[in-house]
DNA sequence: GTGAAAGCGCTAACAC
DNA sequence: GTGTTAGCGCTTTCAC
């Protein structure tokens, strides 16, 4: 580590002591203000700063809290992190991003680095959806609060922030309905977890309402690795040939695109395509992109927010509570009709 | 904090001493292996790990590296964390993240912050290009080594892992004149810096090397702003009419497209561009979006490696050195005449 | 192989 | 307003 020197040496070269020293770096002001601005300048000529591992050993806080994703692939992450960051900073708060490949177990793991005091707070967006979720408990066993946003577990007690996703959904396949589609196929990474599951329960919803009948068949459970669901996009138009596609994320409607590309399939003429995504340039596509868009940013904000609010005691943690932002969603070229007959 | 037992109640659980068990939770191998095993079943029972600060007060390490960046808004930058998230990860190291929004203050503020043992290094894509670096003094002073990628500071001494930007831009503009172009204008957010400088040498030569004159007129300093790079962008078109654009980010191709649009300025018969970014799907933008692509998570890795390096003395710090990896030139639609003719 | 004890650098009573 | 002192929880000699 540095080669810092301590507050001793910097009390000894002002003839002062370490007590006085250390005033001058609180924010307490029992101490005068001269005197202050004396250790304040001397320290800064010799490069002092107090040691963060003696005060936080002290004062038993690390002003850090940890943001578990499961990836970076996407907008949304990014957006989100940028919110989060920007609410811890403002409080004075360090952030610790780790990133679990989707991995219950990393997450796990990651967890368990956690609990020694490194940070005072968490905020996730599940990889482990539908497995057992003990290693949390080691959370709650530490008082750490725990703020999920986008992808929760529904068997940890705890604040989420998410998007109204059933909603979104129903409106999104319900748009590919009044537009004339009659077989609507599903995309899903995962369609027995959190995101995966609610976004086909407003799939299923709008169909049922609809008149149309749910097709097991034209609902597809991928991977996020690109080439195998890109494969698996391809079994699906060609088995199945859908009138429409809708991708509960980004990355398999990039896919259907490709997919779609190679084969000739024209979009929205022979398949009509919309997708949860937070592309900025979704309109700049080719066809633009009909998207429902999360409002990732203040997901973040909020979520941080909410974090802080538990931390400072002012806000009950243990409690299963799901805060719903709106997204938004934007029709464009890729899930209508021509408008010129 | 987490309201943790401490080593000292776990030893008297188990009619111990602190000692022993502390050494259950070092690598060192002076411990009964059964002891040891009973000790570790007795921590997992009562939730215990050893305090985080405690330990690091008295071993003076953190396990930590820094991050900061200039932004979060491109895919740039979540490449390049996901790489050095990775490095950090598999050396057991831990991430902090920071945000300048190019803000050189804010950058010397998170500096100030980290001297105090938080960290072990710093990797950095720099912010205050062009200004006074007086502050990444302290670093140096306490010993922490820095590593920047993309863009540096050169008077700074230390490693940079960066793109081949010259040759790109040379690249990238030759490659203009050759499809016809005379009148290239170059877009950049500040020209008076490493990335926006460098590009604009390598397009300068380009230029000249083509039998064009360099035209003042015909490159823009504009800002981060969306709204105000597109005014910019906007202006020089109608004012200089340019046949070809060369943007040094990929913002501000974004703008442009959008200018163009609504100006009903056809992209590329009537001007052709081609930008620095990592998108992904420019091939899928209408115009396909010809890219000069940097290897945005090699350079996150790369740039840890050397850090690490530094850390663990194998490598000297201290010395200007510049790392060049090299970048794609993706030539689609944007750029080019018509195949067709 | 285990225990006793010193001390990492700092903060916060408590005295003066 | 400043100094003295105890101790945060742990690691690591040094004995035994």
């Amino acid at each position: 580590m540095a080669n810092s020197i301590t507050i001793i040496e910097l009390a000894a070269a002002l003839g002062l002591s370490k007590s006085t020293v250390s005033r001058a770096f609180r924010g307490n002001n029992d101490i005068n203000a001269a005197t202050k601005e004396r250790i304040l300048k001397k320290a800064e000529e010799l490069g002092f700063s107090p040691n963060l591992y003696a005060s936080n050993l002290r004062g038993s806080k690390s002003s850090t809290i940890a943001i578990i994703i499961p990836e970076f692939g996407n907008k949304f992450f990014s957006q989100a992190i940028k919110g989060i960051e920007l609410i811890a900073r403002n409080n004075d708060f360090h952030v610790l991003v780790y990133v679990t490949d989707h991995s219950a177990d990393k997450e796990a793991a990651i967890i368990r680095t956690l609990v020694n005091g490194r940070v005072d707070g968490v905020i996730m967006s599940g990889s482990g959806e539908g497995k057992s979720h003990q290693y949390l408990k080691l959370l709650k066993k530490h008082n750490l609060p725990l703020v999920f946003f986008d992808r929760y577990y529904e068997d940890i007690n705890t604040i989420c922030v998410t998007g109204n996703d059933f909603e979104s959904s129903y409106l999104a396949t319900s748009h590919l309905i009044e537009n004339g589609c009659k077989k609507i196929a599903y995309l899903a990474i995962n369609k027995n977890v959190s995101i995966g599951k609610i976004r086909m329960d407003g799939y299923a919803k709008a169909l049922s309402d609809g008149g149309i009948k749910f097709d097991e068949q034209l609902t597809l459970d991928t991977s996020n690795d690109a080439e195998i669901n890109y494969r698996d996009i391809e079994q699906l138009i060609k088995e199945q040939s859908p009138d429409a596609i809708f991708a509960s994320v980004e990355r398999l409607a990039i896919s259907t695109l490709r997919v779609t590309k190679t084969l000739g399939i024209h979009i929205p003429d022979q398949i009509k395509l919309i997708c949860f995504s937070c592309l900025e340039i979704a309109d700049m596509l080719s066809p633009a992109l009909s998207v429902v868009k999360q409002p990732a940013y203040e997901m973040g904000k909020k979520a941080t927010e909410y974090l802080f609010e538990i931390m400072r005691g002012n806000r009950e943690a243990d409690i299963q509570e799901v805060l719903f932002l709106e997204s938004d969603l934007i029709f464009q070229e890729s899930s209508q009709k021509k408008l010129t007959k």
